[in-house]
DNA sequence: TTTAGCACTCAGTTTATCAGAGTGCTAAAA
DNA sequence: TTTTAGCACTCTGATAAACTGAGTGCTAAA
């Protein structure tokens, strides 16, 4: 679809007007803020052929022009010039993940700000470590009959297991058994590793009870792998009624769907832009959704971050706020791992 | 203040159906309901009574009557029998909890069917460990400039640190280095183990840099001490309008202020049932919260858990919920300490 | 002491009216 | 050919008036 000059203009003020009040742009407020110098009338003629084209719609007859879909995407996609972001902003941003002692703490602080400074509500997904490799092991004795399992990733990542064991094993005993299985162990993935000393443990007839079982075999928590912050300023725009939020923040407690989502988006690199019907979350028919992949500068380490929120969100400054943001996000993590 | 026993049964019906249906009640449709035969004209001047009691009021002339706060008060401390919890959610509770592999995530699990089952938002305080001892420290290296500090509490927690060592110093007097710290720090609290290490560590020259020492000084994470689940649950009340809820979600995100709330409640023993205005908290000026505190059999160690919601709760069976699962995940905290 | 009867009150709904914003169309002006 | 002024038209949202019905309080009888 091919626009002219003036018809962009024209659709681009109305979404930025639109945008900042929620309201319906009539011809006459818009000749008053365009920057060219045009009748109402005249503007009337050009709204009229961006109707026919699908990119506004009125509400009702006697009400100005609204985006469509359509519309939107025309406008993030094509019409917005994305620039840098706010110096005050990216001040804001560094010094609040600056504050954080740990990745995890950065994650929601960064999910908070990204919502802060959006007014929507902010996403970040843990990077995934899925070649991360075991670069050692170790039990810790705590008593007569239990112990530690202590795994180390080469990514720094840890995993703590309460084991049992026989009392009659000594403790030079169990630190063979530590070294033994690290000769066999390293280099493995995390899971692969798990199972090795699972079996090592039958093997070597350490008492495993139920419970220690259950401990041993517990996949990783997936529920602290998204942090979803600021969901509150949803509230904000009067056209996400009570059912649309109220399933928003569904799916921002049952954080499957969204983790879901957001791992696909991973691999893809760079910005995505979702309005409305694309956006692949039922509960965000009528929602926007900005995301990007952040990730160590070999790009081996990836995950996802973003903002969701209404169709009209300021997209030139959440665009590039989410671009910065990722890239930010990217560089602390590889502070972390080196 | 005291009531007739027909006085009572009106009050406890009027709460009754307004709990359920949320509409202010009339003298018709309670001779209907209620067991005794009572024409409406007759409950009229019992309302009128209550009403001049100030259990009572109505929204206007021509409505129905609703409880005033004072009626729920009076209602909730004295007129509900709060019997045993229904079985079948018994069971479905026990049954939820059991799935849990850790008891982070048995708190998870708690506080979305403390929600599921209420209604209301459920949450779940961690247990506080404020006499919790060290047992054991331990230094994994993990390359030549770093090793990894664990600190295992008595009570099973974990506190891991990475750390910067100098390649100088061999794996020996890496052990070395543990034991003494081993013998100085064994039955500090937490807290102070720490403080010890990092001493320690200062003195044996042993290099931190500045990020090193941000991991070392950084107090536990707060932020996952409270679970807040089922939150959602609380757009079912009309009576909550859009500005109260959000306000809600916002302590709800913003932790500190329940966690508090939550943390005095701990002092006292046993079931709390704030109504109103007493609910410390701004944000549930008109709502209702239902805490209890679980904890181990010997009460060393205590935590909060309750529901928050309308005022217009189910009393009887959220009473009984919420004492129910406390003493329930009492014992799950006692077998995992033990 | 309870209840039937009745007048009264008031929120909520419906209906009518009106002002205002915005449009589309036409014809004149640039 | 493009732009603009003018004008009739449409539709929402606000305001007011009328109506309905649920529920009450009071009085007098059972």
């Amino acid at each position: 679809m091919e626009l002219t000059e003036r018809s962009a203009q024209v659709l681009r003020e109305i979404v930025d007007m639109y945008t900042r009040t929620g309201q319906p742009v009539g011809s006459k407020s818009l000749a008053e803020t365009l920057p060219m110098s045009l009748s109402p009338a005249s503007i009337r003629n050009v709204m009229a052929e961006l109707e026919a084209q699908g990119l506004l719609m009125s509400p009702h007859t006697s009400a100005g022009r609204i985006p469509t879909e359509q519309g939107f995407r025309f406008y993030a996609r094509g019409l917005v010039e994305v620039g840098e972001l706010n110096g005050r902003l990216k001040a804001e941003l560094e010094q609040r993940i600056a504050r954080a002692p740990t990745f995890d703490a950065a994650m929601q602080e960064v999910s908070r700000t990204l919502a802060h400074l959006s007014s929507c509500a902010g996403l970040v997904l843990a990077p995934r470590y899925d070649d991360a490799r075991l670069q050692q092991m170790e039990f810790i004795r705590l008593g007569p009959d239990k112990a530690l399992a202590v795994l180390v990733a080469d990514n720094g990542k840890l995993e703590n297991r309460m084991i049992a064991v026989p009392p009659s094993l000594s403790d030079s005993e169990l630190r063979a058994a530590a070294d033994d299985l690290n000769r066999v162990v390293r280099g493995k993935t995390l899971a692969e590793a798990r199972e090795h000393v699972v079996a090592a443990l039958r093997q070597q007839k350490l008492a495993l009870d139920s419970l220690m079982d259950k401990f041993l075999m517990a996949p990783d928590a997936t529920d602290t792998a998204l942090m979803v912050g600021g969901s509150q300023n949803l509230f904000g725009y009067p056209e996400l009624v009570r059912e649309r939020l109220q399933s928003l923040f569904e799916v921002f407690e049952e954080k499957r769907l969204l983790i879901g989502l957001l791992d696909r988006v991973r691999q893809s690199d760079g910005i995505q832009v979702f309005i409305g019907a694309e956006c692949p979350l039922e509960a965000a028919r009528d929602c926007a959704m900005i995301t990007a992949t952040y990730g160590t500068a070999d790009k081996k380490v990836v995950g996802t971050l973003g903002v969701i929120g209404p169709m009209r969100m300021n997209y030139r400054q959440s665009i590039a706020l989410v671009d910065y943001t990722a890239r930010l996000l990217g560089r602390v993590l590889d502070e972390r791992l080196s």
